[in-house]
RNA sequence: GCCAGCGUAGCUCAAUGGUAGAGCAACUGUUUUGUAAACAGUAGGUUAUGGGUUCAAAUCCCUUCGCUGGCUCCA
């Protein structure tokens, strides 16, 4: 290929800008990138674009293209280069201008062009302020396959405080079929979309009477508990302890805390004979309340107490999803009390917890690292820098590929994210390490070190599904729905042949039961087609059918979900196979 | 919260200003079934909500609620 796949969707974006500013004139640009699966462009337009815009634009670019303009660049000293964008009215790109180092600005002129606006000699010409690099001629995009595919709303450079641009999203790709290729995956992608199996599975589901508040249903909260008995044994076998701590508590402790100064958009507040209180957003302050309890030796560290607790949040309602986020959601937390020279050894430790959980249940992940946020933060700065340090070193020593997220910690502390893609590749944060000297100085945390002398412990918390909706969710859409058989809601569906079996069914399912397996039967008088089918459609991986065949001989037929008919089991071998 | 789109039966969807309909699910009856859908019938709706325009509104306009995709924010 000639050109960089970047390029040529940069390219396109400005083939874009073209068009848009052939039917509006008026149009002021922002930035048109290119992205993951395409590229976009922001307008500040006289009217709200309509779907019906964007073929209108379609039909525009493709002339734009089969005219084989040529991507001529020129530089302009920076001065002349804003009074011409002064001129023209593009307020942001003036901005852009005006921010841009050295003394010349570059730009990219499609010419010969349909044309757009004027230049100096009131030749017709698009301009666009841009460095490029660019493909040499629109003719170089006749074979990318692309598609303007949503409008969207965006802020002008990122701040809420900014006007709202309209931005046109595109996909485009090398070549038509590699299009072609990617609307048919993201098609199938949709159909592991966690809200659709959620309903068909009657996993779970949501109401008007609450929104962002989860319901779960019997076959989301078998899975649910499977998950949790699991993550106990691991943590058990970790060390660590489990505790419980109310959900409601007094303003003072959040206060104290900080979370009334920096949380308390988020927060559900609630009066109590007088009182203030509020439902806690974060499980650590009560965490606090239990490790002051009583006076601590350097002796019990690291001491690792956990609390899988619920907690509120009030989210902004345009940035609810599915189980993905949630206003009320479990955590898996856990706060781990050390000295300063145990960081990096247990951060290490909570590294490897996560990652052997993730591998069992085959999650790929990628790590990322957020340093300290510029304002609203606790803590000194040179707290923070010693709790940056040590995160980066344990990445640096594991030699893990990471992305730094610079600002993007919590108010309290610097953290080591793990992302996960969900079904159409969008990330979510599950998993965290955040590292705290913070909070034990708000609370006055101690311990008795080995000198006698009282000394501040440093604080971890640390998630490793994170929020356990999500976590859910996350699951639901990398397995489809089919869950493996130690997860799945239902394990086994028994389907009598016909209604003289019925009896036999129900000794079988009662036997499986009674072996601690999840069952149910199928007793409708419907055809053992149908209920094949509706427990295939299901996902369930084992189905189990009796008739005359199996009464005989006191056995079952066994169909295995993905393998089909695998022939007729003892009761007994069955269970040892499904126990595994 | 902001920008845009959407909201019709339990579910998936028709009906574009003129009598709200289909398939599946549910219910009833018949069928007693051998590896992905037996047959027939019945019932199901103040078209999310409140208001407006009109002789007439699911359809056009406004409010509120909810959902979807983005933005900002976040587990």
């Amino acid at each position: 290929m000639k050109y960089d796949i970047d390029t040529i969707r940069h390219s396109l974006s400005h083939v874009l800008a073209a068009a848009v500013l052939e039917m509006f004139p008026e149009a002021k640009l922002g930035i048109g990138p290119a992205i993951d699966d395409g590229f976009y462009y922001d307008f500040d337009l006289p009217r709200t674009l309509i779907p019906e815009d964007l073929a209108i634009l379609e039909e525009k670019m493709k002339k734009i293209i089969q005219s084989n303009t040529v991507f001529e660049k020129y530089d302009e000293p920076k001065k002349r280069a804003i009074e011409f964008l002064k001129k023209v009215k593009q307020d942001y790109k003036v901005e852009l201008a005006e921010e841009l180092e050295g003394d010349l600005a570059t730009f990219y002129r499609l010419k010969g062009s349909l044309g757009f606006t004027r230049d100096d000699n009131g030749a017709v010409n698009f301009v666009d302020l841009c460095k490029g690099p660019h493909v040499d001629s629109t003719s170089d995009l006749k074979d990318v396959g692309w598609k303007l595919n949503k409008i969207a709303g965006a802020y002008w450079r990122g701040d809420e405080k900014n006007k709202m641009m309209q931005r046109i999203y595109a996909l485009a790709f090398e070549d038509k079929k590699t299009l072609e290729d990617y609307l048919k995956r993201m098609e199938e992608a949709e159909e592991r979309d966690h809200r659709k199996l959620g309903q068909e599975l009657d996993l779970f589901s949501f109401h008007e009477e609450g929104t962002g508040f989860v319901f779960l249903h019997p076959k989301g909260v078998a899975i649910w508990n499977q998950l949790l008995d699991w993550w106990r044994e691991e943590h058990q076998k970790a060390g660590y302890l489990e505790i419980r701590t109310p959900i409601i508590l007094a303003r003072s402790l959040w206060e104290q805390s900080g979370h009334w100064d920096h949380y308390k958009e988020n927060m559900y507040m609630t009066k109590i004979d007088g009182r203030d209180f509020a439902v806690k957003p974060m499980n650590c302050p009560g965490g606090m309340l239990y490790y002051k309890e009583k006076l601590h030796s350097y002796r019990e560290f690291p001491l690792k107490i956990a609390e899988v607790g619920l907690v509120h949040r009030h989210e902004l309602a345009g940035v609810l999803h599915g189980l993905m986020r949630v206003r009320s959601f479990w955590q898996d937390d856990a706060h781990v009390f050390c000295t300063s020279e145990q960081v990096e050894t247990e951060v290490n430790a909570i590294f490897d917890l996560i990652d052997k959980m993730y591998k069992k249940l085959g999650l790929k992940y990628h790590v990322e690292l957020s340093t300290k946020p510029e304002k609203g933060t606790i803590g000194s700065s040179e707290m923070w820098k010693k709790a940056e340090e040590a995160l980066t070193s344990v990445l640096k020593k594991r030699g893990e590929d990471y992305k730094l997220n610079p600002g993007d910690g919590a108010f309290y502390g610097p953290k080591i994210d793990f992302h996960i893609e969900d079904a159409i590749g969008r990330t979510w944060q599950l998993g965290t390490i955040q590292l705290d000297f913070a909070m034990p100085e708000k609370f006055k945390l101690e311990y008795i070190a080995e000198d006698g002398k009282k000394a501040r412990p440093v604080m971890l918390h640390r998630v490793v599904f994170g929020g356990i909706e999500r976590f859910l969710g996350i699951l639901i859409e990398h397995y489809a729905g089919a869950f493996p058989t130690w997860l799945a809601p239902v394990q086994v569906a028994v389907l009598p042949i016909s209604d003289k079996h019925i009896a036999y069914a129900k000794q079988v399912t009662e036997e499986l039961r009674n072996a601690d397996i999840r069952v149910e039967i199928d007793e409708r008088t419907e055809s053992v087609g149908k209920k094949i089918r509706e427990a295939e459609m299901q996902k369930i991986p084992y189905i189990v059918i009796v008739g005359d065949k199996e009464i005989d001989v006191k056995k079952v037929a066994v169909r295995v979900r993905g393998k089909g008919d695998v022939g007729q089991k003892d009761i007994n071998d069955l269970v040892k196979e499904i126990m595994i």
